[in-house]
RNA sequence: GCCGAAGUGGCGGAAUUGGCAUACGCGCACGACUUAAAAUCGUGUGGAGAAAUCCAUGAGGGUUCAAAUCCCUCCUUCGGCACCA
């Protein structure tokens, strides 16, 4: 150890310069070894006397490149992970790569390289980088998602779903990215474009699994309660899960055989409409209904209707738009009057059209609506457009009107099944096999994984299917049932249902007869921290939450969950913009690369860089000559020791105290920029006298550790340390030191700050306005005016009003 | 359109139960060291003014002894949702 420097600073003091130079290329290469071969950062499922402490980063997806982005997501959560370990918690920070998915294999594709090859080389790379950060993973914990290990962990994951109900194949209007030749869920459609590649989406009708989200939609609403997330991520999910309550209105419905006969019957057989409202109130204003285009009511009143074929085509049409047509912003309002048959307004008893318009949406309350012109813009819109009546019928009580039509209150919500299923290769297969005789079969335990063939032909097809149906050898198979043959399902997961249960795994990530030890789980789970992006809101912390809930209510094997939360915190990194202040882009020429400023400054610069530029939440454009300040200040750390000294001179035990207060308050509420700025105050006092005592520079070094941890632990040694100073106890403050022993008084004359001067603590309004009016200053700007009002603060000011 | 966050020196940003606006850093200027430069160190640095002082936290109003902070109206930027009845 240190075999370059000298073995100890001890005996360096005074005027014996400093002999070693800071050299953080060398210093951070030991110490991440050495780190490493004593496996300071491995955690152990419990160790007597510690707390467990689950600390979490979102895992990141091998692209091949750890950019900026990662590093300002991971060095300052780092900084979180140090403190809560010299804090005396037993923390795991666990690390490794959500593999699968869509955007690996385009990447592939357009490199012709194999999906597989190329993550697997990407992963290594990133493996390297990661390392090179110096961050306290648990590296033996490591977990990639794609590897046969953990997604047949994923398939029975799966299988659990679909025992449960959880799980379901339906074939419906999807919808389908025409350039990934895929389908996506729904919280992957941006804008009506594809998250991807930014291809118009559009609504296909395919056979595609799905889980059951919607039976949780309460529970992941209601739970929210009991997390420490950001208001602004609680918000986006509550309005995801998009939860309104109404009333189901039933309008009964009469026909005519002749369009010139205007006089409606009631069927033979008694047909209601039924309409879900949130606005029952306004029942008396409704002129018309419309229901979707794939309203069942128009094959079930066929024979009613009179200009069926107008219907049809209609149907037709706007089947074939496209999702983004049917949203944009200059949607004309389109529907079709169905002849023949009139709705009943219950309220009114009045007779009221009926139109199919594609304003109304199939899938959600009951595919149709009570139209109140008089008090929906968007049946306002359509009325004036068709000409329709607009009645501004006085409001009644919502309550006593659904008493009153017999009508059943109930809860919508906006969220929509989870589509789990990709026509895409490199995915986790779904352990399904179709037989002619027992149908849809779930793969049998002991047969997972189903395995991903490394076929040649990977490339996704337009037809709608997956690139594994060209492949015999993985589609033809025997069914677990009845032995006879069968088919595979072709189609792979989502990649966002291996990083649903991810956080699980980690806590024991090498088990080969379950998904995880249960005890492991109870120990480590839930997420103590979560830190991570805030684009993930209602994808994977939506999908995830979902996942702890079924899981818990799955019960033994498969989950028995004693929680029902897997993130009890969690904390957003802001984005790092180019020093244009645009979004980073290799177009544009203003992406930062970490690994480029590594060489130049080392990694503890960068860290403590990234911490110090930026409110952490909020992020901001890169400055380029920024980072020499943080350069220059661990520069002076290193030099300071040239001061050191046994002398009992303290720098100024107040600012001491009060400077690990700061930090330590700081850190913990993710307020890093202020804590840096801390430690520059309190470097700065240490400069300004000659000698150092070596406790106080031990107790700097603590302070400064979590945020360079290479130069920290260098410096530590070189004192005579033996020990890891992440070993060390975080140093604790005397609140009683915190507080300053002299007070910096302001006076203000008529609310302007005109003077100050010390005072005691504590001292009294009328021993306050003594020692003013005796101020030379006050008596200048009082100028013999009489003093109206007097407000005293306690330690902080005196406002005289004249 | 709706929901949310934000707007402070030349720049990144501090300051929020209302109480010294501009901490800390970058940049810049001057000085020391140097043959010189870099590095380093020191001093200064919101604007106007000779000064006393005055003016400044997106704009305009308000509440208050006192407002970057609270209220109202508006503007701008960013993020999310977008026919969900």
């Amino acid at each position: 150890m240190n075999r370059n420097g000298p073995p100890s600073l001890k005996l360096r003091t005074g005027k014996q310069k400093y002999m070693n130079k800071y050299n953080p290329k060398k210093i951070e290469a030991k110490w991440q070894k050495h780190w490493t071969k004593n496996k300071i950062y491995n955690a152990k499922d419990s160790v007597k006397g510690k707390k467990n402490f689950y600390h979490l980063v979102m895992f990141p997806y091998p692209s091949g490149d750890l950019h900026i982005g990662h590093w300002y997501n991971f060095a300052p959560a780092d900084v979180y992970a140090r403190m809560k370990k010299m804090q005396g918690f037993n923390v795991m920070s666990p690390i490794g790569f959500d593999s699968f998915g869509l955007p690996a294999e385009n990447a592939a594709i357009k490199r012709g390289i194999h999906p597989c090859e190329w993550t697997y080389k990407n992963i290594e790379t990133m493996t390297k980088q990661l390392e090179s950060m110096g961050n306290m993973y648990d590296w033996s914990r490591k977990i990639i998602t794609s590897d046969p290990e953990y997604y047949k962990w994923t398939q029975w994951m799966f299988l659990q779903l679909y025992k449960k109900g959880l799980a379901y194949k339906k074939k419906a209007a999807a919808n389908w990215c025409p350039k990934c030749h895929t389908v996506l869920a729904n919280e992957q459609v941006i804008d009506g474009r594809c998250e991807r590649c930014e291809s118009e989406v559009i609504q296909r009708n395919i056979e595609q699994w799905l889980f059951r989200i919607t039976k949780y939609a309460d529970r992941l609403l209601k739970d929210l309660d009991k997390v420490d997330w950001p208001e602004k991520t609680k918000i986006m999910q509550k309005n995801w899960i998009g939860k309104s309550e109404g009333a189901l209105i039933k309008f009964e419905i009469r026909s005519t055989k002749s369009e010139t006969n205007t006089k409606y019957k009631i069927l033979n057989t008694k047909y209601f409409l039924e309409v879900f409202t949130t606005r029952a109130d306004t029942i008396f204003g409704c002129t018309y209904v419309v229901v979707a285009p794939e309203h069942k009511i128009i094959s079930n009143l066929k024979s009613q209707i009179s200009n069926l074929n107008e219907v049809n085509k209609y149907i037709k049409e706007s089947g074939h738009k496209l999702e983004k047509e049917r949203l944009t912003e200059n949607k004309q309002k389109t529907g079709v009057e169905i002849k023949g048959i009139k709705a009943v307004n219950p309220a009114t008893s009045k007779e009221v059209p009926i139109f199919v318009a594609d304003y109304v949406l199939g899938h959600y309350g009951t595919g149709a609506i009570m139209a109140v012109p008089a008090y929906d813009e968007r049946d306002l819109e359509f009325a004036q457009k068709f000409n329709l009546a607009i009645i501004k019928a006085p409001l009644v009580l919502q309550d006593e009107i659904i008493k009153k039509l017999g009508a059943q209150k109930i809860i919508n919500y906006k969220l929509r099944d989870w589509l789990v299923s990709r026509q895409r290769y490199w995915g986790a297969p779904i352990p399904i096999v179709y037989c002619p005789k027992c149908g849809a079969v779930a793969v049998p335990e002991k047969d997972l994984p189903v395995l991903l063939p490394k076929v040649k032909d990977y490339l996704p097809t337009e037809e709608g299917k997956s690139p594994l149906a060209h492949s015999k050898d993985f589609v033809n198979t025997k069914c677990p049932k009845c032995k006879d043959l069968a088919e595979r399902e072709t189609d792979t997961m989502d990649t966002f249902v291996c990083s649903s249960w991810y956080y699980l795994r980690y806590t024991d990530p090498k088990n080969k007869h379950k998904p995880f030890d249960k005890l492991r789980v109870k120990k480590w789970l839930p997420v103590d921290m979560y830190v991570g992006g805030a684009e993930h809101t209602v994808l994977h912390l939506l999908y995830s939450r979902f996942f702890t809930k079924a899981l818990k209510d799955l019960g033994p094997p498969a989950g028995g969950l004693n929680f029902d939360e897997p993130f009890m915190a969690l904390r957003h990194q802001g984005t790092i913009l180019g020093s244009d202040g645009q979004k980073m882009s290799k177009s544009r020429g203003n992406v930062v690369d970490p690994d480029e400023l590594v060489k130049n400054f080392g990694t503890d610069v960068v860290r403590m860089y990234l911490c110090f530029m930026a409110e952490y939440s909020q992020g901001g454009p890169w400055n380029p000559t920024g980072i020499m300040g943080i350069s220059r200040f661990l520069e002076r750390v290193w030099k300071l020791q040239c001061r050191l000294s046994h002398s009992r001179r303290l720098c100024d035990s107040r600012l001491l105290h009060k400077t690990i207060k700061k930090i330590t308050e700081d850190i913990e509420n993710f307020k890093f920029n202020t804590a840096v700025s801390s430690l520059m105050i309190l470097v700065n006092e240490m400069e300004k006298n000659k000698e150092l005592r070596i406790k106080n520079y031990e107790l700097l070094l603590k302070l400064i550790s979590p945020f360079a941890p290479h130069l920290a632990e260098e410096l530590w040694f070189q004192l005579g340390n033996k020990k890891s100073i992440f070993l060390s106890a975080w140093p604790k403050y005397d609140p009683k030191k915190t507080k300053e022993e002299t007070i910096n008084f302001v006076v203000q004359i008529n609310g302007k700050m005109r003077d100050i001067f010390e005072i005691p603590p504590g001292i009294s309004q009328k021993e306050a306005r003594v020692l003013t009016l005796k101020r030379q200053n006050v008596k200048k700007w009082i100028g013999g005016k009489t003093v109206k009002r007097v407000i005293f603060i306690p330690n902080k000011l005196i406002n005289i009003v004249i």
